[in-house]
DNA sequence: ATTGTTTTTAGAATCATTCTAAAATGGCTT
DNA sequence: AAGCCATTTTAGAATGATTCTAAAAACAAT
């Protein structure tokens, strides 16, 4: 788990993204990642930053979204239909949805098993597995 | 894979999932079970039909792949933001997603195994397990 | 400071999906 | 076959997440 919790690792991790450090992905990066993992989706994340007594605009946060995610420190993850959550744990493992209260858990990648699948077309690689375990009915503690 | 091809097996069908043969219910019903498996979005499905001359509403085509969904003859399927499919096979398989080309493939369901999973609070219960192969750059074949 | 590029922004636009309330249909019962 | 009531269908409006647009602001380099 990464943890950036000075300035200057966050000004390096969005250097390093190929992104200027500009005020709004500086806050918005250290919302992300000063803590533990995080699933966010773009909504949580700018009134979060609303709510600390900084203003981004929402087209901004999902920008940044994307910017992050393309630069490889975000995963985006497809949960329902028509709401993306972002997962700053970008290391292999799976997740665990509770569909009543829509919170999501991350599950560790070696749980999960993936035997011989079918021949690919040539030239096509896989870029990546989502493997998501749908609970009912019994929302987690927290 | 489940063929019903006769009038009367997509009225069975129909009316076992406890609801009326309408006409439009047995049309979509038609073009979604006489064929082989498929993966198909409401849209797709709405402008088939309206392709084949028999016009639905497209809010009817979102109510009848709901009532399908729930009576367990389809399983939604969500790999994008913002767009479901629905996919005829019910048995326990996964799927192979080609991001460009937007094709979905089926993929057995022993070819994954799922090791031992963290305890779920109790009275939890897996509704199920969604395993999507995400692979890039080359579309198949067809 | 000046200029040119990159970012941010507010608001409009888009797209899939859901909702609404009214009209149509289906399945009885007589 | 006529009437009745519950279920379905429908057109169109509403919603909600996301993307687009064009203009203003910030940034970096001269």
């Amino acid at each position: 788990m990464r943890q950036a919790v000075t300035s200057n690792d966050i000004i390096e991790m969005v250097r390093d993204a190929g992104l200027r450090p500009t005020r709004q992905r500086l806050s918005l990066a250290r919302l992300l990642f000063s803590g533990g993992d995080r699933h966010v989706t773009a909504e949580q994340l700018h009134s979060e930053s609303l709510g600390q007594g900084f203003s981004v605009s929402l087209a901004t946060v999902y920008n940044t979204l994307h910017q992050f995610t393309t630069a490889g420190l975000l995963r985006e993850l497809v949960v329902d239909a028509g709401r993306s959550y972002f997962d700053t744990n970008i290391s292999a493992h799976h997740h665990l949805y509770f569909e009543d209260s829509g919170i999501l858990r991350d599950v560790a990648g070696d749980n999960v098993a993936i035997g011989e699948l079918p021949a690919l077309p040539e030239g096509a690689k896989i870029s990546r597995i989502d493997v998501i375990i749908r609970v009912k009915d019994c929302a987690p503690a927290a």
